[in-house]
DNA sequence: AGCAGAGCGGAACGATCCGTTCCACTGTTA
DNA sequence: TAACAGTGGAACGGATCGTTCCGCTCTGCT
């Protein structure tokens, strides 16, 4: 039953990489629930003890931050497969429904403030906007958004997508994606009255990273 | 300088007086900005001390539920007010604008579930129900509504713009006015591509009022 | 077979936070 | 001037939570 190649892990081994991925799924799950939750609630969701999360992460930072990383990674991986779709506008909203449906959003609004970025993280972001950027502009050219749509309110439109939020985690996405499709239509031509006020800018949705006062 | 009369208050009666708005108007603030702050900063954001709070309020509970209360009684009065207005998309956009701006919202979000509503809030949460659908219908017969927007989409829109949240307050109702306005432009006709899944029904918003496990 | 130690569960600890109470004090009213 | 409503803020007690630590199990190697 056991083996001593270093491949194929048996046993102890096996149940502590199992554990890996167990202890991450039920942290997202956990967190995303509620940001505030205790560390404990995390290794009861997991089905194991507090020592097997101290084992793999320096406190509670420390696991928080990881997670987040991991919410931008795939923001940015989401962003570069859009990018390889041909069409202008379907590579513009799948992205936005993939990230919605990911909960992306929920993870990085939620727990930022409750740890210190790392600079691996900073260049991630801004990578992030990078793509977004593009993203958006190929939307633009295709006609699509109505003119007075700017990039940032993409902010504004994932920050939204991510308060909606029921008990039930499936009836939770499909109510984002209603919701998506009702923020994507308002911001499609023919935009009836302009939209008002200052367009969001760069940098206004940065607050939540600077460290809680 | 001061009167025996029960009308003009002066001294000490005057101070109580000015402190009772003082102090919801301190409360309303900062539970705004953090459904969870302490009593103690409700407190010092008012300018007193903490026996000013509990003089008047049993408890912590009794003051959310009073702020609260307030919230539900402002979004009926300008639900009442808005069905005045003889426009019918005119009665039903200032319904929102004003509601959105009040961050009526906002409150009743954050703070259910941290207190036991009373039954005159349950009441008064049933008669917003209705003003809320008759203003919807009323948009309806204005022709100006896509056919696949239903009432309960109120619920998705005000509590996404409650969403929207920069550091200054001023800024963000201006953002909060931009978000309205791109919802509303995703909710009138012509709908492009057909709103999906099943669209929030009744009381799929209530789940916040049912006390916290 | 036997041992060293990785991995783990969970009790216990210590720090922090927060709602509420309590008491001394102040200006007002009668 | 006596009684007291109104107040400030220290102090208390309970709850919460991050982290540490100890004893146990089971594995992988010799």
């Amino acid at each position: 039953m056991s083996t001593t190649s270093g491949r194929t892990l048996g046993g102890r081994r096996a149940q502590a990489a199992r554990n890996d991925e167990v202890i991450l799924e039920a942290a997202r799950a956990v967190f995303l629930d509620d940001p505030k939750a205790p560390i404990a609630a995390v290794a009861e969701r997991a089905g194991v003890g507090i020592s097997a999360l101290y084992r793999r992460y320096a406190g509670k930072e420390d696991l928080l931050r990881q997670l987040c990383h991991d919410g931008l990674r795939r923001y940015v991986a989401e962003a570069e497969s859009a990018l390889a779709e041909p069409d202008d506008w379907a590579a513009f909203t799948g992205f936005l429904t993939r990230v919605v449906d990911a909960d992306v959003h929920s993870l990085t609004v939620h727990l930022a403030g409750t740890f210190t970025p790392t600079e691996e993280m900073g260049r991630d972001a801004m990578r992030a906007g990078e793509l977004a950027t593009a993203l958006f502009e190929r939307a633009r050219a295709s006609g699509r958004l109505r003119p007075d749509a700017v990039v940032h309110d993409l902010g504004l439109l994932l920050e939204s997508c991510a308060a909606v939020r029921v008990p039930d985690a499936e009836r939770t996405g499909q109510l984002r994606r209603r919701q998506l499709a009702v923020l994507l239509a308002g911001l499609s031509v023919p935009g009836a009255d302009p939209l008002p006020g200052p367009p969001p800018a760069a940098g206004e949705f940065d607050w939540r990273w600077r460290p809680r006062e």
